[in-house]
DNA sequence: TATTTTTCTTCACTTAAGTTAACGTTTAAT
DNA sequence: ATTAAACGTTAACTTAAGTGAAGAAAAATA
C-alpha cells in the first residue's frame, strides 16, 4: 500500500529517503468495511479521504431520495466542502466496497507543508489537474443526453458499472433508474 | 484595478511590501474587447486568464452550435485545460463584455513561486476551494431539473441573466433556448 | 436612418425522461 | 435454509424537453 501511494506522488514531484520516510512513518492507511458511512448529511467533520483501494461514493438524501453525485476509485481523492468551508455537510459519504482509505486533516497537512514546502506543489499540481478534469467533465455533462452520459461512462470507466449498483449508477448520470434500464434495451436494440 | 486584486488576494494570505510591489511589477493587466476570441478550438496556449472586469464565456461547437459551459466574472479565473495538459483546446474562450483581465503564464506563475512560496500557498489554496466549489455546482446541477436550474441561477447569478444573451445561458443550463422561453413563460404562468 | 443580423418567443409536433406499479431475481439477514 | 429486503427490468401513462418553422423585437452595421 504505501508503495501505491509513493509510485502515485512519483509521478509528480521527486521525493528524497527523508521525504519518503515522512510519508510512511504519516499513520494514515485505514481498511474500512463496505456500507460503511465516513459521513454524515449535517455533520462537521476535517477528514480528507484518498483511495488507495476499493470505491467510495457521495451522495444527497433528497426528500427521502438518494442522488449519488460522485464516485471515487483507486488514486483519486475527496476532501468534502465541509472540511473546507467549516459548515455542516451537505451530503454523504459512504464506501461502496471493502476499501483500502488514506485519510488526513487539514492540520495533518498544514504540518507536512512547513517541513516539507514540496508537498505543498504537489497539492497545488493535483488540485490544478483536478479543477481542469473536473471541468471538462461537467461540459461533457452538459453537452451530453442521458443515452450519451451512458455510452460515455461504459467506455471511460466501465469498471464502474460493473462494481457499482445500477441505481447509483442511475442516479450518477442524472436520470431515474427505470430510464437507465430503458436506455439500456434501446441501446442493444439499435445494435441489432 | 491593482488594488482590486490586492484586497482579493489579502482575503487569503498576508503580503509585505515587497510581494505587494512584486505584483504590482507584473505587467499582466490586459484590456479585452467584446467579442475577442482568447482561445481557440485545436489551438495551443499558455496563456491562464483572471478577471478583474467584465465576463468571459467557454464554449464548445458541436456540429455547428455553440454549447456554451461556463461563464466566469469579476475574481474569478481560468486556467485552460490545454494549458495543463499542453494538447490542444477542446473549447473557445471569448469576451462577453469589455473586460478586464490578468493574463498569467506557467513560466510567470513558477517564477513566483520560486521568489515567493506564500503565492503558491494561495494558489493551492484557491484551487482547492475551487475543487470544492465546483464539485458542488455539479452535484447541484445533477439534482435539478432544468427549471430548478434557471431558479437557482437566478437566486445565485442574477447578473448573469442580464448581462448574457438568454441563448448562451440555455445552452449554460444544459437546454435549448425555446425551452428556456417554455420554462419562463410557465414560471410566470405559476406565480399568476 | 435604413438595413441586416442576432436574439427571443410562440406554436405544433416528436421524442425521451419521469411516474406509478408490478414482477422476477439477487442479495442480505435471521 | 428461509425470509425479507434490495435491485433491475418492463409496461402504460404523464410530463417536459427537443425539433423545425415562423415571426416580432432588439441590436449591430452600413
Amino acid at each position: 500500500m504505501q508503495n501505491l501511494l509513493l509510485d502515485f506522488i512519483l509521478q509528480y514531484i521527486h521525493l528524497d529517503e527523508n521525504e519518503k520516510n515522512a510519508i510512511a512513518s504519516l499513520d494514515i492507511f485505514h481498511t474500512i468495511k463496505k456500507g460503511h458511512i465516513l459521513l454524515k448529511q449535517g455533520e462537521f467533520s476535517n477528514q480528507g479521504y484518498f483511495v488507495l483501494k476499493g470505491c467510495v461514493r457521495s451522495f444527497y438524501i433528497i426528500e427521502g431520495e438518494e442522488k449519488t453525485t460522485a464516485f471515487y476509485t483507486e488514486m483519486e481523492g475527496i476532501t468534502p466542502q465541509c472540511v473546507i468551508d467549516n459548515k455542516p455537510s451537505e451530503y454523504y459519504i459512504s464506501c461502496v466496497e471493502d476499501s483500502i482509505l488514506l485519510i488526513s486533516t487539514p492540520d495533518m497537512e498544514d504540518e507536512m507543508f512547513q517541513k516539507f514546502p514540496k508537498f505543498e506543489s504537489l497539492c497545488r499540481i493535483l488540485s490544478e489537474k483536478l479543477v481542469s478534469k473536473q471541468q471538462i467533465d461537467f461540459d461533457n455533462f452538459k453537452i451530453s443526453s442521458p443515452e450519451e452520459r451512458y455510452l460515455n461512462l461504459v467506455d471511460k470507466r466501465p469498471d464502474l458499472i460493473q462494481r457499482v449498483p445500477q441505481h447509483q449508477i442511475a442516479s450518477f448520470l442524472g436520470i431515474k433508474p427505470q430510464s437507465l434500464s430503458r436506455i439500456k434495451a434501446r441501446i442493444i436494440e439499435k445494435n441489432k
